[in-house]
DNA sequence: TACCTATACC
DNA sequence: GGTA
DNA sequence: GGTA
């Protein structure tokens, strides 16, 4: 002021909490894959992401797969931040964030909220689609016809006496144990049991425990669980055997099972199945465990349930329905099988376009091909598979993308 | 304007 | 059309 | 919806 003109801006004149997101945004060069971000359960940018995650949800629900996948890259970039974002110009270098998405968060950052989300979430279609969509066995398009039809709860459902697959009328049956989250205990309990089967029926097997819980997630929607030998061909047969156990034991409220032939394919472009020579190897099981529940513990039934007690709402069960997921994999395919389970959704699918456009390489759950060479390349850990496409190892807990 | 992960099975 |  |  006496100088009678401004003074030069020095670091000790900047507001400490918009210098440090500026200096992270201008150190952080965030990646546009996720499978080469570390993503962490616990992250700084919460609400921002679940408004994001609403917008994917309710893209998904008008069946735009794209505008979905937009919004959900949107968010799971957020995640990876090492800053909470205060004002939408620290989103400046970020990728995946578009004028849609910026557009949010800045409503969310200036009022608190987004009026487009807000009535996104009260809307009645995105209400009823996520009741119906909630059911096992129904995808958005069955939800989009119900709710075409003029229905809008699980009480129409039944009145209007709806025609159900057999995936369906267990997820109407099981609707509120399949739709309480599934506790890290509850994964350890299943996968001792597993374990116990898997030990009767072929001794030397493994049980891996997968998916979310994998990540460090303390809750999930289903126990994913892989199977190997390490004799190579040991495993063949091995899941008949383990559900025959697990049914025999009364462990089982449903299974369906599925013989995935998937062969190594000759022509490269060909990703070939062998039905033909028993060689068929990757096998899949989704069933629903009935869990036996420490005593008195109890989760409400809602049709007429056979769980326990009888009747009407908050009645008392001796056990819950889990979903399960059961793997069996040949041992040279185990890292991609466990790196392929092991996710999340959105760092696979960044693997695999990550694989195929800066690496001219195939991904999936059994094998890494490579394009051109038109070689397999193998690998004995996940290490080898993120060293093949030359990316930092990303460890399971740094996946949550 | 093309692309967006993968893919067999129930 | 739905499942991971 | 966002990127190349
Ligand atoms: N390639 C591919 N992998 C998938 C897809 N859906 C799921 N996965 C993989 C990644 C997941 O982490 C893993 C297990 O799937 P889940 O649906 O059980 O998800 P996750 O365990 O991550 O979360 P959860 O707590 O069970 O909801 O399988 C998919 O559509 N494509
Ligand atoms: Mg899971
Ligand atoms: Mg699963």
């Amino acid at each position: 002021m006496s100088a009678g003109r401004p003074a030069e801006i020095e670091p000790r004149h900047r507001l400490q909490v918009a210098a440090h997101a500026e200096t992270l945004e201008a150190r952080c060069q965030v990646p546009v894959y996720a499978c080469q971000r570390r993503t962490l359960l616990a992250h700084r940018n919460q609400t921002l992401t679940e408004v994001l995650q609403t917008m994917a949800e309710e893209a998904h629900f008008c069946g735009s797969e794209a505008r979905s996948l937009a919004f959900s890259r949107a968010a799971s970039v957020l995640k990876s931040l090492p800053w909470t974002v205060r004002r939408v110009q620290e989103l400046r270098s970020l990728p995946c964030l578009g004028e849609h998405s910026r557009r949010i968060i800045q409503e969310v950052l200036e009022d608190g909220a987004s009026a487009e989300v807000e009535r996104v979430k009260h809307s009645e279609r995105y209400q009823a689609m996520k009741v119906f969509t909630k059911i096992f066995g129904v995808g958005v398009k069955t939800a989009s016809r119900w709710y075409q039809e003029g229905l809008r709860t699980l009480a129409d459902l039944q009145a209007h006496r709806a025609k159900l697959s057999k995936e369906q009328e267990f997820g109407l049956l099981h609707y509120d144990d399949l739709n309480t989250p599934v506790e890290r205990s509850d994964a350890e309990a299943i996968s001792q049991v597993v374990r116990d089967a898997v030990g009767q029926c072929l001794p030397g097997a493994s049980v891996t425990l997968a998916g979310g819980f994998r990540r460090g997630k303390q809750t999930g929607h289903d126990v994913d669980l892989l199977l190997t030998h390490p004799t190579e061909g040991q495993e063949v047969g091995l899941l008949k055997k383990v559900i025959s156990w697990l049914d025999k034991q009364g462990f089982l409220l449903y299974h369906s099972s599925r013989r995935n032939t998937f062969q190594a394919f000759e022509d490269p472009e060909l990703w070939s199945r062998s039905s033909a020579s028993g060689m068929d190897h990757f096998e899949r099981c989704l069933s629903i465990f009935r869990l036996r529940l420490p005593g008195g513990v109890q989760i409400s039934a809602g049709a007429q349930k056979p769980g326990g007690a009888v009747t009407g709402s908050g009645v008392s069960s001796f056990w819950k329905a889990v979903r399960v997921d059961l793997v069996v994999t040949p041992f040279s395919q185990f890292p991609f099988a466990l790196l392929g389970w092991t996710g999340s959704k959105n760092f696979e699918r960044d693997l695999r376009r990550y694989s195929k456009h800066e690496k001219k390489m195939a991904l999936n759950n059994h094998v890494l091909y490579h394009l051109e060479q038109k070689i397999f390349l193998t690998a004995a850990s996940e290490e080898e598979i993120f060293q093949h496409l030359d990316l930092e190892y990303i460890p399971p807990e740094e996946r949550n993308s």
